[in-house]
DNA sequence: CAAAAAAATTTGATATATCATTAAGTGCAA
DNA sequence: TTGCACTTAATGATATATCAAATTTTTTTG
């Protein structure tokens, strides 16, 4: 395992992230340029669980309770969901996509499909399991 | 190649480079906490090719010029750089490590190889070289 | 029940990412 | 040698990342 060979793999990492988020975002933005990638997930993800804690939208999307809060601003704010108070406990917010957040959910699905099949062309299930091994064994390692 | 299993490699993707990130910051932290990881890297890459221009520098760190801008500005900010103009193309500019900057690179060097170890911890080459030939299968689908 | 602890979210500060635009300097062609 | 395309870098605007600290509400516990 020498130095050159793990900066590559690690380089490679980042790379394969960012070229994918690339290109996912262009073709989004042929359909609706006013949203992002990660805001489209949490869209689905909203949409999934509408009852779910921030805190857990955080997790599913691999990112901090801050940033979760200030996407949800953002797509309270260009009116794709809103936030209304959960009766139950008055620490949290119950959030519920708006008319325009189904539909823009409902045309951007597809694209989501292509930008997948764009990323993983000629990729055998199995190697898409292989893949997705290694990369967990380096999240352990790093957990 | 169904969709769920597509969305399960590019999340390891993600989760990957995120949880790598936040060790690497979290060990250089308890060396020097006034610079980040990237920081760093374009720390070494100026020391190694003083003379590069800043596209260059943008590409083996994978950022956008305007990134590098805004990083060289903070290096020179916090004085682990100098910016010089370059006598046979004022375009461009000459960036030199300053004493600071030599020895913080020194002592991070370290810190950087051990955290290369955590994250491949168990990988043989073998396995980190079909890795890395996998995400480069998708790093071309994605161009 | 009152005080302390924990949970859920927000806010502040700073660093990055991304795209579009602008500015300045260089080199080549007519 | 002027004019235009190209290169290099900087700026502006907006979105995201990350950590620390503050806020509000709920839960625990003495």
């Amino acid at each position: 395992m020498d130095f050159s060979q793990t900066y590559q793999v690690l380089h490679s990492i980042e790379n394969a992230l960012k070229s994918y988020k690339r290109v996912a975002q262009q073709n989004i933005r042929t359909i609706d340029d006013t949203i992002t990638v990660d805001q489209m997930s949490l869209l689905q993800q909203i949409k999934n669980n509408p009852n779910t804690p921030q805190s857990q939208l955080a997790a599913a999307l691999l990112k901090d309770y801050a940033a979760i809060t200030r996407m949800v601003d953002l797509l309270v704010k260009n009116k794709y969901i809103k936030r209304k108070g959960n009766e139950y406990d008055r620490r949290r917010n119950t959030l519920l996509l708006t008319d325009k957040g189904e539909k823009a959910l409902k045309k951007l699905k597809s694209v989501l499909k292509t930008n997948h099949e764009i990323a993983m062309k000629n990729f055998s299930n199995y190697e898409l399991d292989r893949l997705d091994k290694l990369l967990q064994r380096l999240i352990v390692n790093c957990s």
